[in-house]
DNA sequence: AATGCTTTATACT
DNA sequence: AGTATAAAGCATT
């Protein structure tokens, strides 16, 4: 008891250090090199080579950012391994979520809910509507959050290329835009530093399919896995599996709408916005939380 | 008409 | 059996 205590006390001081964020860039980079080179299942020494640092620091380095060794995490990724958590996720959720996803109520219980801009709003890309946004970091690089007084309404990660910048300008353009980091800040650290957020609001501007879509993925809790047939399923469109990847790829709303827990049914991870390295990054840190 | 964070079906090592 | 290639399928631009 103690020692979870312990534990969950080291997890928070863990996300909050600016350390988590300074560790993810080489962790990163080992997690390239890895996916170059995966066939000759690279040893640790390489491995550290690859991120410009010693085995023995890359071994700290590595467990201070993700809380396992590298080894560890690594088997959280293999295809056999994700095609059993696909299995395991869909019996779960399946049962716990099919019917329940077509009814009304059902969206109450989510830390997380989720509002549409008006019609008129999607067509004028955000008329009206005022942006405040910042860059912050946090244990997956820096991150740019966008937020308006209805919700969250951007939140991506650019590794300070400002290529997210561009991003929000051009799907809000007509919305006006601030960088304001003063708002935004505690807002980041609400979503990142803590384990239990509390609610969170998210402003969407999306399709209809594409609305369904996010909000299906909002039905994945942690360590689960799903497959983008799956989520089409969910939504009744079981044979629109490449419309939905799509649709996830244009989700604006990294992290909170979980679009990196949606994997290839061949227990192959798929493609990410935000980069495939980021993508196992976050699905090794939440597989290797529960099992 | 072309394009994608896919999935199956088929044809080959 | 495992892997490469084709074809099917679907919302978006």
């Amino acid at each position: 008891m103690a020692t979870v205590v312990a534990f969950c006390r080291v997890m928070t001081l863990q996300m909050k250090s600016p350390q988590a964020a300074l560790d993810y860039a080489r962790v990163e980079k080992a997690i390239h090199y890895l996916q170059r080179n995966f066939l000759e299942q690279p040893d640790l020494e390489t491995l550290a080579r690859s991120a410009n640092t010693s085995a023995y620091h890359f071994q700290r380095l590595f467990s201070r950012w993700a809380g396992i060794s590298p080894k560890k995490f690594l088997r959280y990724l293999t295809c056999d391994f994700a095609q059993q958590r696909l299995r395991e996720s869909r019996s779960v959720l399946d049962a716990t979520f099919e019917s329940g996803l077509s009814s009304p109520g059902r969206l109450h219980d989510l830390l997380v809910s989720i509002h549409a801009v008006t019609p008129g709003e999607y067509k004028s890309h955000g008329k009206g509507i005022e942006i405040s946004y910042g860059f912050h970091p946090t244990r997956w690089g820096r991150c740019l959050l966008a937020v308006t007084t209805r919700g969250i309404c951007g939140l991506s990660f650019d590794d300070g290329t400002g290529a997210g910048l561009q991003e929000l300008r051009q799907k809000w353009r007509g919305a006006k835009l601030v960088e304001n980091p003063s708002v935004t800040a505690p807002i980041a650290e609400k979503i990142f530093a803590t384990r239990r957020h509390g609610k969170i609001d998210l402003l969407l501007m999306g399709t209809n399919f594409q609305l369904k879509v996010w909000e299906a993925l909002l039905k994945i809790p942690a360590g689960n896995v799903v497959s983008y047939r799956t989520i089409g399923e969910w939504i009744g469109r079981s044979t629109a599996s490449r419309a939905v990847g799509t649709a996830i790829g244009s989700n604006s709303i990294a992290y909170l709408i979980p679009c990196h827990r949606v994997i290839r049914s061949t227990g192959m991870l798929g493609g990410f916005r935000w980069g495939t390295a980021r993508k196992q990054a976050m699905l090794g840190c939440e597989l290797a939380g529960r099992s």
